[in-house]
DNA sequence: AATTGGCACTCCAGTCATGCGAGTGCCAGA
DNA sequence: TCTGGCACTCGCATGACTGGAGTGCCAATT
């Protein structure tokens, strides 16, 4: 079993690994570390480490290095979350001041983490399903083209354009308007595309005038509905692999894969467990079911309007915990204050 | 003075040394290509394209590698662009095929593009300078906010939320609305944005009623069609650089940061210089001004609705040119006829 | 004048031997 | 339970050596 003093030695390992990316000795702890005992004590304890596959020796007779094991054991009963200095507060206000909407706080948010971490910042947009839909709005531009805009009382708005054959007089366009409006409006988004769903195969409908139409409009704002329902992320940062590319044994290529697609690290992140301060991290190997296993996540839960969501960064997994769950914490709660704030001020 | 047989050396060179990147000698050559003479005088060739500075040595003794200048001359009276297996072909037209809106034409140009290259590749947006403005729409969210969209005739669309103090009843909303049409309609986004600036600056609006809300929904407009003014980019492909990093001699991190950055990389398919059939290249050094003097930019002007923008791949100053002039090309044409088409059918 | 074979020379890249130092593992003694 | 001591292991840097690829130059040939 391992001593406390033996779950100190493992703190001092992650923490100057991390600092030096030295693979560090028994020597090296005693002289940076004030454990008032010997080196050969300290090595006893890291022996007992080695036993639990929470450190390893790159080779023979070399320092230790923690392992994803040992990560894990450091970030969930050895890290600090300790607070961030006041300058890197005033830099998240300066960044995030000003009010905006969603798509506005968010993108700034982004860019404020990776800034504030130095890593890949990610930001998931909150959830939409459970958003009612606001406003049905048909613009028409000519051409048998139509705009078609879609607003949930979340703030979050969709434009897309659907191509109908005809253009449409007032008198047309306003009952297809009523249509929609009696279909959605006030409904949730779920609501939403189940309504329509049930509309397309209704028998009623399909002899209504300009059908062809109508049906075509309203297909379009299935999509929309269902682009609300997807979650939805902003990434930044992603240039600041390049100056980590030597903590990753293999390349950097999963990691900028994964951050074009989104796809991957909405899910990883979706599946995360937060613990009962909404910090979560996925740390090294427990990513590789996302091809993503030189990699580590650190998340923490925002709450916008009702639904919850994340912010996380990504890096290597050798990376300062401790400062990436403080930063992520402070800009989540910074976020969940400034949404709120602009809910209450509606 | 290079002789002609001279050139054919700086594009064996050239070919030989982009296909293995090992710098290559005088026996390569006369063993890969068939030049009739000895190794020897393949060196003496050699000798007088070093004076020219169309190829260097990495060490004394070694074999020839192109410079920059060395590749400028290729590209510009060696290579021949090879039009495009038709296997490459039906891969554009697959990924191209289906009609949609701008958005989604150029989102899946720019990963057909990287598909075909392997390279980051990079879709400029139309410049929206000279469009018109098509239409202006206001939609009421409630709690002071107002969605504000704007249309142009080239079927691009903004929208933004203004935060006004109240709401308004149907018949100050349709003032205001009828107010911004006869301002902006039919007026180009130039136009507009001085229209714009002289009714915020008039006397007479200063004491219409409803001034505040309507000078706060004129000033989000001007916002959006200042953002038609600027170009936009979509590029795809970041994760390829990862594989390529050893042709990089210092990091890949400028890239990333500008492909992030996206104004560099706008800034540089600008000023671009385009020959007679529309192509353009930039090569390694030429690029230092905007920090990627290790990069170079193959691009291809491109039609759409009356004005011209860019398609391009961005990768080392090591790539194969040919192959992606003729991509680049042939994406062009591709995007230019279905935007013809699209326009044609309205 | 252009081309060629020959030859001396350069320099890279790989290999091997060597020594040093950091670090470990283990043990006997406190 | 801790400690000092000691033998041992490797990694890494250094230096010497070598083979080979490639050049540059020159005199001879066409």
């Amino acid at each position: 079993m391992v001593s406390e003093r033996g779950l100190q030695v493992l703190r001092a390992i992650v923490e100057d690994y991390v600092d030096t990316r030295e693979p560090v000795g028994s020597k090296a702890i005693v002289e940076r570390h004030a454990f008032g005992v010997s080196a050969a004590t300290i090595r006893n304890d890291m022996a007992l480490l080695e036993d639990e596959d929470l450190i390893a020796a790159p080779h023979t007779s070399s320092g230790r290095v923690p392992t994803d094991k040992g990560y894990r054991v450091f970030v969930d009963h050895l890290a600090d979350v300790r607070p961030l200095s006041s300058a890197q507060r005033t830099a998240i206000s300066s960044f995030l001041g000003d009010p905006g909407d969603l798509d506005d706080v968010l993108a700034r948010t982004v860019r404020a983490l990776t800034q504030l971490t130095g890593q890949v910042a990610i930001v998931q947009y909150p959830s939409f399903a459970r958003a009612n839909v606001s406003h049905v709005e048909l613009v028409q531009l000519g051409g048998g083209r139509m705009l078609v805009i879609v607003v949930t009382d979340t703030g979050r708005v969709s434009q897309r354009m659907a191509f109908v054959r005809d253009d449409f007089d007032d008198a047309d366009l306003g009952r297809i308007r009523a249509e929609l409006g009696t279909l959605l409006v006030g409904r949730s988004v779920r609501d939403g595309l189940q309504r329509i769903a049930d509309r397309l195969e209704s028998a009623a409908a399909m002899t209504a005038p300009h059908e062809a139409a109508t049906a075509a409009i309203v297909r379009v704002v299935a999509e929309e509905l269902d682009e609300f329902r997807q979650d939805r992320l902003v990434m930044a940062g992603s240039a600041t692999l390049a100056r980590r590319e030597a903590d990753f044994r293999g390349s950097i290529y999963p990691l900028l894969e994964a951050i074009e697609e989104q796809v991957t690290i909405l899910r990883l992140m979706g599946e995360m467990v937060a613990d009962e301060n909404g910090l979560a991290a996925s740390i090294g190997r427990e990513n590789e079911p996302f091809g993503l296993a030189e990699a580590s996540v650190v998340a923490s839960d925002y709450d916008a309007t009702g639904s919850r969501a994340r912010v996380g960064v990504m890096g290597p997994t050798r990376m300062d915990y401790p400062s990436n769950l403080a930063a992520v914490r402070a800009v989540a709660r910074y976020l969940t204050r400034m949404l709120e704030e602009d809910e209450s001020s509606r």
